[in-house]
DNA sequence: CTAAAAATATGAGTTATCCTCACATTTGCA
DNA sequence: TGCAAATGTGAGGATAACTCATATTTTTAG
């Protein structure tokens, strides 16, 4: 699909070249941001590198300066969401001591999740297009099986009986589900959606404080 | 990503032209067939409609009289799979009267499912890419929810006092979580693959047997 | 059987897009 | 001040999807 040779191997690229000047670093905030509007504007398969450069005020030549190639723009900035929402997901999960607790904080981080989906279009067309790019693959993997380990140590401590690999299992399965429900969710009507997501919690929670 | 000007829109790409004669006919099967084993060698998206036509003993002109465009050659193939997997799975649930049976059913439904997907790689990668393509994205949706339908109906037998929307809406969400899962099995390792099979099969049939 | 019409076949050429690269400019620093 | 490193530029190379004018084969009508 793509103009040139294929680099279809997925690797991780990161930058051509780290920006170390004041100058540049802003100028790549420049491309981001202007990558972020194309993609909200059209989705991330029809932004055209030309249009990110234009946008941004900057020659192509630069922004192949500081990305290697079209997919690490949008890695760039998919990496930046998963990062805060780490953040997020460990605040909310550290102070869960019990089942009420797990029952609370579980769903108010999928309703949060939930409406993140639904108002940001960047992050929804990203992760919508995951299945299709190694690299978005594997970030996504990664940062799946960071939030399931915050969930896992949560249920260690509720279960502390339970066999420590299958809580695990159980955590990531959960958490995997549950983004895939939010994929479900957006892609469906607003009320099937909303329906879909509570319905996802339901059955989540059974799982989660079963036994 | 395209090297025309990208029809991005979606739409259900019918063939531009349906064969008619015997010739043309077997013309369309060789094309579909070295789809296939192009897209099994290399991924739908490395996948080149030179080299198709190419394999397929035909020119690029005669690829584009039945196929609209690229995509069009995905779905058809996508098509073929989606009937025939349905047939299989409204025959496994044809005659599910108890939880038992359900039990039963379900669970060998999964296995099925999941040695497909680890068998077939054109299955893979078509369902794997189904995010980035909107028509793709649809086929799949609506096989899913005829697939729920099949699950649904076998709820409402087991469960005639529960709410039918309830019903459901926990059939299709059950169905998609599958489908995510069987993704997500096969985009790990084999080992933790089937782990996450049998916890989704666990979690999926506490959900089904709820109550 | 024949001729017109419809269906099918072809592949060189057009177009759109990604990305490179040789060269210009600016910045950091001894 | 002068040199090296970093940064900036955009015309052009490369590739692959897709078109279209034209040729061939099959079907159909008289």
């Amino acid at each position: 699909m793509e103009g040139r040779a294929g680099s279809q191997d997925g690797q991780i690229a990161s930058p051509r070249r780290a920006p170390s000047q004041q100058r540049s670093r802003e100028r790549v905030e420049r491309m981001l941001a202007a990558a972020s509007v194309l993609i909200a504007e059209q989705g991330s398969d029809a932004m055209r590198m030309g249009e990110v450069a234009e946008r941004a005020g900057v020659s192509i030549g630069s922004l192949y300066q500081f990305f290697p190639d079209k997919r690490a723009i949008v890695w760039a900035l998919a990496e930046r969401y998963t990062a805060e929402s780490q953040a997020c997901i460990s605040a909310a999960l550290a102070d869960v001591t019990d089942a009420e607790g797990l029952r609370r904080a579980f769903s108010e981080l999928v309703d949060i999740y939930y409406r993140l989906f639904l108002a940001e279009p960047v992050m929804r067309d990203i992760w919508s297009g995951t299945q299709a790019d190694k690299a978005l693959r594997e970030l996504e993997l990664a940062d799946s099986r960071a939030n399931a380990e915050f969930l896992t140590s949560v249920l260690k401590r509720l279960r502390p009986a339970a066999d420590p690999a299958a809580l695990e299992t159980t955590a990531f399965l959960v958490w995997q589900m549950g983004e895939a429900a939010m994929r479900l969710a957006i892609s469906v009507g607003r009320e099937e959606g909303d329906r879909l997501v509570a319905a996802y919690k339901r059955m989540a929670l059974r799982e989660l404080l079963a036994e």
